[in-house]
DNA sequence: CAACTGACGATAG
DNA sequence: CCTATCGCCAGTT
């Protein structure tokens, strides 16, 4: 079942630190697969709620929330806002400010 | 083993 | 900005 990667794909969201937020794709890709960015959001949607996930500080490339307005959007903006990571008018988020540096850790 | 499924990504128009 | 499509991969059925 749990390959390694989905366990290093949950290991790493659970190290996303307060107040950041990463890339469907940052996460695949330190996770050692570059383009299972779709993984990501499943296991996000497998375990998101069993596992202590941060999964609202996982957003998609364009800086956006993934989910539809009626289907968790507002809370997972909600719970971003309170580690004090803001949206721009269009609602999305500013990289420069709130990206998680990975590879800095 | 085959088909299906995604909270995605990149590209093309 | 939008939609349409294809690719990619692990987990389910």
């Amino acid at each position: 079942m749990t390959s390694s990667f989905s366990k290093r794909v949950k290991d790493i969201i659970k190290k996303i630190p307060t107040g950041k937020v990463a890339t469907y794709g940052q996460i695949a890709t330190y996770a050692g697969n570059p383009r299972a960015s779709r993984q990501v959001a499943w296991i996000l949607h497998s375990s998101s709620g069993k596992d202590n996930l941060p999964w609202h500080r996982v957003i998609n490339s364009k800086g956006r929330i993934s989910l539809p307005h009626n289907g968790g959007y507002e809370m997972q903006k909600g719970l971003l806002e309170e580690e004090g990571i803001l949206f721009d008018k269009n609602d999305r988020i500013n990289f420069d400010r709130y990206l998680w540096q990975i590879f800095e850790e």
